[in-house]
DNA sequence: ATACTGAAACTGACCGGTCAGTACCGTATT
DNA sequence: AATACGGTACTGACCGGTCAGTTTCAGTAT
């Protein structure tokens, strides 16, 4: 088989399905559509990929894969756990921001997230953990006090994925980032003094 | 007439169809299914809801209004803004916890939350303005830093949200709780001296 | 008590639209 | 020549919604 045209088409066939899904219910979602959108036969679509679902989780994997290499690019220095975890931050809700609701889509039904297609849930834990390490980087250069790593990577995200971008302006994300991070790091206390 | 009657059927009707949504998807959840759990005629629920979609958005609203109900119960004393967030945070933990994933449900899908039905967007606000009073008073205390209490009651609610109690003890959830309102009020960062 | 009546509540077999998946063909690519 | 493709027409399972028939029950008569 040519390779090189095969992954070519199987990338269109994914694009086209990531806007889909991207805008649209898994159920609202047409594979017609989606061919039609992708300037691809219908039964092509169907050569790559056995059912919807496969296509569908395919899909999500993608998107994660692409979310996590963002997340992992290399840094240009060593830069210290709270840039870390801003850098984190703002890349996710641009990613959200871009893809627009993938974000439900990906992080929907925690459920299906364990139970389901394998590489789905190993995906999710990949991201989780760059948090986890930012944060145990954090302990260990006594920045961050002694929280359990994998507790506060999830009400880190949860903050993250608790802040609702639709029906936000594009450049509010750099305020976000900022409010999230300083939060998170900081608390909304009010205690400037040592305590 | 037969008016308690009917409010039974209805209630019945919701319950059983609790149930199957906080199991399933949408899609997933078949009338007759629900019929069947709840010992219905299938004909019965369409006597009481004009489509599926419309059983589904009365479960939704009947599980945000009980959340709401809980979280709003009077305090024995006047108590202050960490302990409002404590139980906030515990009752919706506890909530979810046996509502198992209506959480899902609920908060799944913040555009339809905006777009679609009447009622849903208000249930959801009067939530969240629970936790935006709580911030308000605490800054008004001068115990809190003035922080924007909008996006700080989303970021609260975030983290709460952002924990996995899929797999979890059910009595790991006094000490999450602890741990919410813990970063959330004080962050992770290391002060001088303490701990 | 018992039987009757009509209306409302209820039931579940059935209908019909929708779409995932398949078949096929004429064309393009290798 | 062989394979992949776009496009389109087709099939059939599936499930939301319907409705003709059944049950329930308050009221009334016997």
């Amino acid at each position: 088989m040519a390779r090189v045209k095969t992954d070519e088409k199987l990338e269109e066939i994914l694009e086209a399905a990531s806007q889909a899904f991207a805008a649209k219910d898994f159920h609202q979602v047409l594979i017609d559509e989606i061919a039609e959108v992708g300037g691809i036969g219908k039964g092509t679509v169907y050569r790559y990929f056995r059912t919807k679902e496969d296509l569908y989780f395919a899909t999500i994997l993608r998107g994660l894969d692409r979310l996590h290499e963002l997340l992992s690019a290399p840094q240009p220095h060593e830069v210290s756990p709270v840039r870390r975890l801003e850098r984190i931050a703002r890349e996710m809700l641009a990613f959200f921001w871009n893809q627009q609701s993938l974000l439900m889509l990906l992080y929907r039904d925690e459920r299906n997230l364990s139970t389901r297609r394998g590489g789905l849930r190993e995906r999710h834990d990949r991201i989780m953990k760059l948090v986890q390490q930012a944060i145990v980087e954090g302990i260990e250069r006594r920045e961050f006090r002694g929280v359990d790593p994998f507790v506060a990577a999830e009400l880190f995200l949860g903050m993250v994925r608790g802040i609702n971008l639709f029906r936000r302006d594009g450049d509010a994300i750099e305020a976000l980032v900022a409010e999230i991070v300083g939060v998170f790091t900081t608390g909304i206390a009010r205690t400037e003094g040592a305590r």
